[in-house]
DNA sequence: GCGAGCTGTTAGACAAGACTAACAACCGGA
DNA sequence: TCCGGTTGTTAGTCTTGTCTAACAGCTCGC
């Protein structure tokens, strides 16, 4: 997968160290011990180390006291990383409409573990969406203006744009509390904000996963569902948050 | 972040031993240190002293030589992954297409390092992809199905399906070895499969990348751009297998 | 030309996470 | 009942990657 230089394989880490030193030197021309512990948010002492491992494998010219340099390797290994970087920011931003920051943080925390394949991927989705123009411009301007991104919008009714059908209105579709014990659904969308969207997205309550209702409480208001074969509760505010496919 | 149960916070390494438990006592209804072991490929000396700091955080049940359970918060702690793990999964499996063992493979690397922000917007992805039904029905089927998915198409003429304007065919545009010294342009997508197209991904010659000809060798052969402000050689047949906006 | 202060290096500690090898506990069969 | 095989635990080692604290080298100002 990597380039194997030296043994041992390229860790999560030391791709950082190459990626930061790459950038220092490509925005101000050198790359000294102290920047690099900058910029990664380490101590002086732990880049010493770090840069001696680089140099084992080849991929930094490192002699000490000096400005650092990277080998061709290097900077082929660096580039690799950081396109990786950028591929993923651009996903972040552009398509998923995150934030710069946090298109950088989670594009910096996942840019190690993207596999050739995947990134290949990716690309042909940028590629696709760059070329079928004609009939998919408007294509992330519909899902960024209509869908569900903006968190004010309950639900799409009336700000979609270009005139194309409207969203489902909550009402159209059941919710999971409308569901009798031993009924099933799969889920449509969580139809919840903030904490509560996150907390049903963290118990796996996913757009087109299949939900059963295993019981009520007398009131109905814990209400117990089954999904992959585990059994989970949910308060009658989640419930009712959750819509299923009219299917 | 998460929920940060005691103290230390749960690593990427426990989280994995969380989902894999998670798993192992939803599907046959217990989990021994032998199969945690064996799901997780690593040897059963490494399994007790992670049940340990489990237990120690309060996440696993944990007697010695006894089955293995989860507790009330390790399940949250288990589901919350499982949740992230399932979602990546369908991400890279039904929308970038990827066969069901890679996608298995890469959701399980990146699990980990998904935020919730990301995570929603993900959501929200699959969630418009479902209910704007009307209109986007058949966005992923035209990806999938004319788009660069497919290795052996060389490019989308003829192929697209639904009567959809056909990708603009190789030579509509220029490619990059088409440049003189000076001249720059934005990268549209790169017209080359496997090895090559691989190394100019890593390059960083990704859709929308911006590249300026720095200068070329006398026959022409290897050219040199500027990308990112750094520069970089590129044998004939990679320059011209990078397609530029025609704009 | 000499000391103060900024840099960089080194050494030692620590935690996570894996491995191996030796040991302990259990279980079933002869 | 005892003996062998399976399973689990423990102890010791290793690597990665971080930290702190002490130390070394350079440079600039006086």
């Amino acid at each position: 997968m990597t380039t194997a230089t030296a043994g041992r394989p390229l860790t999560g880490a030391l791709e950082d160290y190459l990626e930061t030193i790459f950038q220092l030197v490509s925005d101000r021309g050198f790359a000294r011990v102290r920047d690099i512990a900058k910029a990664r948010n380490v101590r002086a002492g732990s880049v010493t180390p770090a840069l001696k491992r680089l140099a084992e494998m080849g991929l930094v010219d490192y002699q000490r006291r000096e400005y650092v340099t990277l080998t061709e390797e290097g900077v082929r290994e660096a580039r690799r990383v950081f396109a990786r970087h950028e591929l993923l920011t651009r996903f972040f931003g552009e398509v998923l409409q995150m934030a710069p920051e946090a298109a950088e943080r989670d594009a910096c925390a996942m840019e190690h573990h993207l596999s050739d394949e995947a990134m290949d991927r990716m690309v042909r989705f940028f590629e696709y969406l760059g070329s079928c123009q004609n009939t998919d411009r408007g294509l992330l301007e519909r899902f960024h203006g209509c869908s569900l991104v903006h968190e004010e919008l309950e639900d799409c009714t009336g700000t979609c744009e270009r005139g194309h059908p409207r969203l489902r209105a909550a009402e159209e579709s059941r919710s999971l509390f409308a569901l009798r014990p031993g009924e099933e659904g799969t889920v449509a969308r969580v139809n919840a904000h903030g904490a509560i969207r996150q907390r049903l997205l963290d118990m796996g309550i996913l757009p087109r996963a299949e939900v059963v209702v295993a019981r009520l409480a007398p009131t109905g208001d814990p209400i117990w569902i089954r999904i992959h074969g585990t059994e989970l509760a949910l308060r009658r505010q989640e419930a009712e948050a959750v819509l299923l496919e009219s299917a």
